[in-house]
Order: structure tokens, then C-alpha cells, then sequence
RNA sequence: GCGACCGUAGUCUAGCGGUAGGAUAUCGGCUUCCCGAGCCGAGGACCCGGGUUCAAAUCCCGGCGGUCGCACCA
């Protein structure tokens, strides 16, 4: 990652490492008041293209710590842990699964395994050493619930498994109907072995994750006629050396995406990225093979974004988890986690819906954001981001820190803020100034108040991405929120201001 | 976890055995001032611990972090 885009959110309060006077600790990172304003802007938007505009998905909110008992029936406690071998001579470490490709190896003891290694006379597959005492490592952060060391717990990998124990009374509440999707953002925790690269790969994150619920007899998406022409991007598994432009329909005709919600979810996803800043080009969607799937999927696609330095970062993630979760929370719990077919009033059948998850890391989705908006002009740095997820819509200014401009300014201030405009007051310093430290973490628009305000009660808006000026009446500043909407031109929303 | 490099004000950086310097940011003063403007003034730093030395930011050892490469990445 750009180290200029380091130093600046450092210096202006975007994110900083966490822990920093006790030495700090990879993969945690603090958000400041700026970095927190952007993502909860990105939260709103996300909200806004997948919650907003269905009546059919809504928002829960579960605990972090989970009892051991729920990861075990999950999957996660055995499919977290991975066997590591380390080679004595070398020092590398190898997956076991990847040394002793035998069926069913996960669930060998560590005993069993070195009997095997020993029998086979197997050794490093790179420098033929022997390999050291297998152990065990898991990406699960563990905790202890109360008093007792028996009660385990751990730190959910993922929001998911929350809805789907819930999931019955999430289906009562929405009348015993599917289909329907029940998101939760929250924080999640894996603990990496070495977490790198600043946001990228953290120990703790936030994560949207929606689980859509549907009867896998009536698989069909209504949405999709409207978009079935739209195009995605894809990388297919056995072909990762071209990226394809295949529209929605081709998608689901050749089953490359096996059901139509995961494939309404992926382009829903392209639009809600696109909207953060970034191109369609530079986003594709790859999909996963067998082996590199998580343990409860059958299909995944990851949504992938080409960063400025060319690398591709995972931003969501679309798995067909089918019925899955569902059928091993019902088998280990003994509650039915079903939903019914009714017919003439009378349930004739209980059934396992199928889901499809799509799944977003927020962080991932806030550096990609920032380092597509960076820019440097002229000596000067510049964060474009869209509007829509600016930390703030406009700063007010004063021309030169005079108390009679001051007041105006502050009254601005006060009756933008009952607007429900997000700004924020800059009045102490030169206004070459003000303007830079604005660019400096996007706000697309600078309100400023200078002499003639006093006379003729109009001030100036300047516009971050072309540096130009219009002049409005104070009392119609709320221009600014259909701005930022882009429903009207800037050089059309006040007289052209020239000094 | 292994290897290489690295850790100095909020930020960036100079110093590499002898008073810790600059830039920028911050604070105060002046400045009718539309793109990090100018002048004056102020405060602010050697990651932690041990060792060598008359003297350590500097050399050595250990720790904690970081960056990159290898490995790992549900």
C-alpha cells in the first residue's frame, strides 16, 4: 500500500496501528474520527443498495463470544485448526493435509500422524529433512465464559453462524415465508498466524455478512429479468488466466453460477463497489476451486479489486452455503432449524431452506476505497472519494479569522447541521489552507464566508475535483445535499465566482 | 516461525561514540488574505531492558514492534 496514503491517515486520522504505546501488535488497527466517519458512510451505502431496497432482508444483532458448542457444530472447530508439520533442517511449515494426502487426515490424532510419518519414512518435500513433532494450530481466538475453564468459548470467525441459530424465530418473524436474507455487521476475529500488510489480512474486523434463506424448489429471483443483460467479470477456477465478460444470463444459463440469488448478490455487489470508487475494470469476480473452499461452501466467488499498485484484494466473498449450517445446527442442537411447505392449511412438508452468503469485509472495502480516491496534484494530495462516502459533505471557512465572519460562519454551521448536513466548521487558518487539509481527506465542498458575505448574504462553495467556484445565498445552502446527490451540476447551482 | 532490513517530536527525516538538527504540523502574536502565503515567538522526540565506554540515539546482547521475502491464509 501506498505509503503516502499511510502517513496521511496517520497524520489526519484515518487509522493508525492499535496499541501503539505499548509497542503495538500486528493485525489491529484503530480507526479515528476521520477513517470512522468514511466507514460508516461505506455502512450507510452498503445498507442502501442491499437493505433499503428490499422488504425482504433485514438486520440482527448477536454476540461476539460464542459457546464452543455452536463452532464445533459449525465446522469451525475442526476446520479452523490446521495440522502444521515443520521440517527440522529448513524450518518450513507445511499444512498436514498437504504432506499426507489421505482422506480423512484432519481427524487423525497427532500420535497417529507421527506413527504415519515415521512408517512412510516421509520427510520435507523441498530439502528431504525430517519433520519435527506435528501441532496444532487454530485460527480460532479462544476464551473462557465465567468462572469455570470448562465453559470454552471463542470469538466468532464470522457473523453468520448468529443467524443461523436464530433462524427459527427470524423465520416466524417474517410470517413463515421465504425467501428472505438476515444480515448483521459486526466485529469478527481470526487469529492469523502473521498478519500483514497494514488492513489488509487484521486479526479482528468487521464483517457484513447476509444469509439468504430460500426453498431450493423455487429457486428463481424475480430481479434477475431486469439485469439478466448487466455484466460481470469472472475468473473461473479452471481458467485463471483470463478474466471473462459474461452477462447475468449467460452466468446462470451455462451454470457457471449455480443459483440465480448468488448471481443477483454478485451484481448487486459490482454496484455497491463501483459506488465506493471503483471502475468496473478493476473489479472481477474469482471463483474458488474445490480445494480452496471454505468447508461449508459448494461454490464461492470472491470479489476481487485491482488496487493502484496492481494488486488484487479479496473485498466480499459469495458462497453457496446450500443447507449446510442449517442441517448440522438442527442435528447437533435436536431443534428443527426447518422451514414448512403448507398446503389446505396443513403442513405436508419440513424442509432445510438453502442459502446463499455474500460477504463483506468493511476494512478491505475502506482501503480499497481510499486508495482508488488518492491522488496527487500539483504537490498536493487529494482523497476524491465519491461523495456518498466523504467523512464530510462540505467545511465552512472564513476568508481571513475575523470575528464578524466567524459568526456568520458558525451560524452556517448550526443551521447545516439542522439540515442534517454533515459539515464541519475550519475557520482558523488561511483558506489556501483550508481547502488543502479539505482535499486532504475528500470533502468535496468548502462553504466560505469572506467580506462581501457581510453585505450581500451569499458565500462561496468550492469544489474539491475541479477547484472552481460558484457563489450562493446563504439561505440556500441546502443545495449542498443535491450536490453530493449529484442530481444537479455544480456550475448550475449559483452564479460562476471568480476572484 | 525463518531470513534480510528497520525503529529519532503529531508526521517525514538528518545525525551513526562527545550540547539531538531540519521540514511540516500544533499553539500564541502581526497580516482586509480565495488555493499548504509571509514575518516574529513558543512547546514537542532518540521503542524497552541490560552491557561496553570517561561518555551511547550511535557499538554489543536480549525483548517488543514494523517492512519485505519464504512459509501460512478458514
Amino acid at each position: 500500500m501506498n505509503n503516502k496514503l499511510i502517513e496521511l491517515a496517520k497524520r489526519r486520522g484515518l487509522f493508525w496501528p492499535s496499541f501503539e504505546i505499548y509497542g503495538g501488535m500486528s493485525g489491529f488497527i484503530d480507526f479515528g474520527p476521520i477513517g470512522i466517519k468514511i466507514i460508516d458512510k461505506i455502512e450507510k451505502l452498503w445498507r442502501s443498495h442491499f437493505e433499503k431496497r428490499h422488504d425482504f432482508i433485514f438486520e440482527i444483532s448477536t454476540p461476539i463470544v460464542m459457546p464452543e458448542i455452536i463452532l464445533k457444530a459449525s465446522g469451525h472447530v475442526e476446520h479452523f485448526t490446521d495440522v502444521v508439520l515443520t521440517c527440522s533442517k529448513c524450518g518450513r511449515k507445511y499444512r498436514v493435509d498437504h504432506i499426507i494426502e489421505v482422506e480423512g487426515v484432519e481427524g487423525w490424532s497427532m500420535e497417529e500422524i507421527e506413527r504415519y510419518l515415521k512408517e512412510k519414512g516421509m520427510k520435507c518435500p523441498e530439502c528431504n529433512g525430517e519433520f519435527e513433532k506435528p501441532y496444532k494450530f487454530n485460527l480460532l481466538m479462544k476464551t473462557n465464559i465465567g468462572p469455570y475453564a470448562g465453559d470454552i468459548g471463542y470469538l466468532r470467525p464470522e457473523a453468520a453462524q448468529g443467524i443461523f441459530i436464530n433462524f427459527r424465530r427470524l423465520y416466524e418473524l417474517n410470517g413463515k415465508k421465504l425467501p428472505f436474507g438476515v444480515f448483521q455487521i459486526g466485529k469478527v476475529q481470526r487469529n492469523e498466524i502473521s498478519p500483514r500488510k497494514g488492513l489488509y489480512r487484521m486479526r479482528e474486523f468487521t464483517i457484513i455478512d447476509l444469509e439468504f434463506f430460500y426453498d431450493k424448489e423455487n429457486p428463481s429471483c424475480p430481479y434477475i429479468k431486469e439485469i439478466e443483460n448487466e455484466k460481470l467479470r469472472i475468473l473461473r477456477a479452471e481458467n485463471k488466466n483470463n478474466v471473462l465478460e459474461l452477462s447475468i444470463r449467460e452466468l446462470i444459463r451455462n451454470e457457471i453460477v449455480l443459483t440465480e440469488w448468488l448471481a443477483y448478490f454478485m451484481y448487486l455487489s459490482k454496484e455497491f463497489i463501483r459506488s465506493v470508487g471503483i471502475d468496473y475494470n478493476k473489479q472481477y469476480f474469482l471463483e474458488k476451486a474445490p480445494e480452496e473452499r471454505a468447508h461449508y461452501s459448494s461454490q464461492t466467488f470472491d470479489h476481487m479489486v485491482i488496487t493502484s499498485d496492481n494488486t488484487p484484494i479479496e473485498v466480499a466473498g459469495f458462497a453457496f452455503r446450500t443447507d449446510y449450517d442449517l442441517r448440522n445446527h438442527s442435528e447437533k442442537s435436536g431443534n428443527q432449524l426447518v422451514a414448512e411447505k403448507v398446503e389446505g392449511g396443513k403442513v405436508i412438508e419440513k424442509f432445510y431452506p438453502y442459502v446463499v452468503e455474500p460477504s463483506f469485509g468493511i476494512e478491505r472495502i475502506f482501503l480499497v476505497a481510499i486508495d482508488a480516491a488518492f491522488k496527487e496534484i500539483k504537490n498536493r494530495t487529494i482523497l476524491a472519494l465519491p461523495k456518498v462516502i466523504s467523512p464530510f459533505d462540505a467545511a465552512i471557512a472564513t476568508i481571513a479569522a475575523k470575528d464578524e465572519l466567524m459568526k456568520v460562519a458558525k451560524e452556517i454551521y448550526k443551521s447545516l447541521k439542522e439540515k442534517s448536513l454533515d459539515v464541519i466548521l475550519d475557520t482558523s487558518e488561511y483558506i489556501g489552507k483550508v481547502y488543502a487539509r479539505a482535499d486532504e481527506i475528500g470533502i468535496p465542498y468548502v462553504i466560505t464566508v469572506d467580506y462581501q458575505s457581510l453585505e450581500d448574504k451569499k458565500v462561496t462553495i468550492r469544489d474539491r475535483d475541479t477547484w472552481k467556484q460558484i457563489r450562493v445565498n446563504i439561505s440556500e445552502l441546502d443545495i449542498i445535499k443535491a450536490l453530493i446527490k449529484n442530481e444537479i451540476e455544480f456550475e448550475k447551482a449559483g452564479e460562476i465566482f471568480k476572484n
